[in-house]
DNA sequence: AATGAATGAGCCTTCATTCAT
DNA sequence: AATGAATGAAGGCTCATTCAT
């Protein structure tokens, strides 16, 4: 009778392993890493593990899914839209900052090229934020704040695509100020460039 | 020390590469694939190449610098900036049809995580294009089109971030729209959401 | 040190491992197949066993002894000769009829050839049943029914071969024909090739 | 262009691999021991076998084709019955003091019961085995040699289970005498129990 | 006595790379 | 220059066994 949960267990030794995959690479870590990191025996690991892809399943998935819960979050929080995309980069700074979930999203993304699991929760959680997004859009069209024009599901992608564009560009700078791409972002989207 | 006649040879070489790569991953490809895919030896191939990491970098570097250079062409064309901004996912697509550069473009984010050559060659490229997407937005305030308060580099960041949010996206699906994807970054772009 | 109610336990779960045994072979046969179709838990099973080794060598016992129990009694029913060398493929079709014990004998032969303790307890088996072969040859040698040139020993030797042709033979294919074989080997040992 | 053909080296190789597998078994055999024997590297043999079980297979139905083509032989030289039935053991016996064939064939037998593709193979050379002693049986009773009663196809089987039993008995203990083995044999074969 | 999570040695195999030809 | 057989380190994983509970 386990007093723990496997699921609790396999959380509990994840992290060790994500710490080596952002890291190294999904690829350049050896299970050997992920187990000595853990502070496990390899038969432990393949307990709770059916093998190396599904380490990486497991915390690509996590990784992919901690940005989109942010992403989500924000956009529930329901603040006018040029706050919302605004304030976006730092609330992924925020999450950033403990763990490094941004190295292992771009990696991720990568991984969903290949693996159809993957591919697959990861089309599923973005068709929430798209969701999520298109309906905010769409909010703002029946307001009149958006012009009808406006194609709500395809402005759903491109500010989608703003948020990933950030994190891709903080994976590879942690630097780089989450405060100037949050403003400049609104600024664009607030008509800056209107023709 | 590889002449011109075996530079030459590589870049013939290299497209066989490049669809293993863009077809099975990076770290999922064995050298046997490349090498066979490509018709060679063993031996041949690493007359050119001083081993795996070498290719990877090679075909990462033109993946990335194929993106770059289109994106580059579309700044110099020097149209207005919206009409920019909504074309440049239809010239990435036009540039995709061929070959799967983009689908080699975002494993080679993810391979950028980790090897320094490539982090290096690809955040120089970066600095080019955002160097010219700045002047473009800095040539916007001295016509008085866009507002002083404008960040020119935050905002080229974010404009960045437009197209690899669109170049990631069409990865995980081809059939994604460029034109719907270049109208809403372009009408977002000229104040559809204006406070 | 087992007691007597651990004997029986273990006589108790012996059949459930000699019927994965039987099935896939005892070095295809993890203990945890054991284990599950014993329906015990590794502890429980190391309590009776020292190791799989022991396993295999009990149960390796148990097919080579139930072989040689029912060649013995055969022998010991002091039928004529023919009629013996006659029912004795029948007599161990009976016995394999329930469990697979050809199939695990004929594991057992190519494992006394590694295992000391297996080969000793084979050999002091067979010695037996070669025994009394050989006795029973020596009687008909003195009742005049066997000629005197015939060497009791090498004959009861080939005799013992008769029967471990007839079990290799059946656990191969289950439908071979015990009576056939029986009656053609009565048919040649009471002369039918006479030169 | 390779000078020897893959077969040859492969068949070059397997004597290594066949004495780890006769002394300690197929199972207790690891890659490692296999490897270090035949003087090659890990990757060497596996050009020439697709793993471990391949070799295996290879091995074993090199062991017990070399039996068959013995037995075959003798029967082909088309001697009287009884010493056929007479000279069987000893020209086992020859072939085996080189290598240790009939303990790998012992083995092979064993392990024909669960490799589908040894089982088949094993079967189709002894129906080759069986066929040859059924036509000689048939042909003693075309010459009113062997009585008509006699079934020629129960009879081959038999006279190879005769052969089988030698085979075995002689694994387990190279001095047993092929010769009286043969004698009793023959003895037996031309009527010396006669009811 | 029993459990089953944990251990870790060792297994089979792959594959980037080399080098004699 | 080219070949491809050979190398061997390292990889992921299994599984017999143990031991704290």
């Amino acid at each position: 009778m386990p007093r723990v949960s496997d699921a609790y267990l396999a959380q509990r030794r994840l992290p060790a392993a994500a710490a080596c995959f952002a890291r190294d690479g999904f690829h350049r870590t050896s299970m050997r890493n992920v187990i000595d990191e853990a502070g496990l025996s390899p038969g432990a690991v393949y307990r709770y593990f059916r093998g190396k892809d599904d380490i990486i399943v497991a915390i690509a998935l996590d990784a992919i899914g901690a940005v989109q819960d942010v992403v989500r979050e924000s956009i529930a929080r329901r603040r006018p839209f040029p706050e919302l995309v605004g304030e976006l980069p730092a609330t992924i700074e925020a999450m950033d900052r403990a763990d490094s979930r941004t190295r292992l999203a771009v990696q991720a993304w990568g991984e969903a090229l290949r693996d159809t699991a993957l591919r697959d929760a990861l089309s599923a959680g973005l068709d929430g934020v798209l969701d999520q997004l298109r309906a905010r859009v769409e909010l703002g069209r029946a307001d009149g704040q958006i012009p009808e024009r406006v194609d709500p599901a395809a402005t759903a992608r491109v500010l989608l695509g703003l948020v990933q564009g950030y994190i891709l560009q903080r994976a590879w700078d942690p630097d780089l100020s989450a405060a100037d791409y949050g403003r400049a972002a609104r600024d664009l989207v607030v008509g800056s460039l209107s023709a």
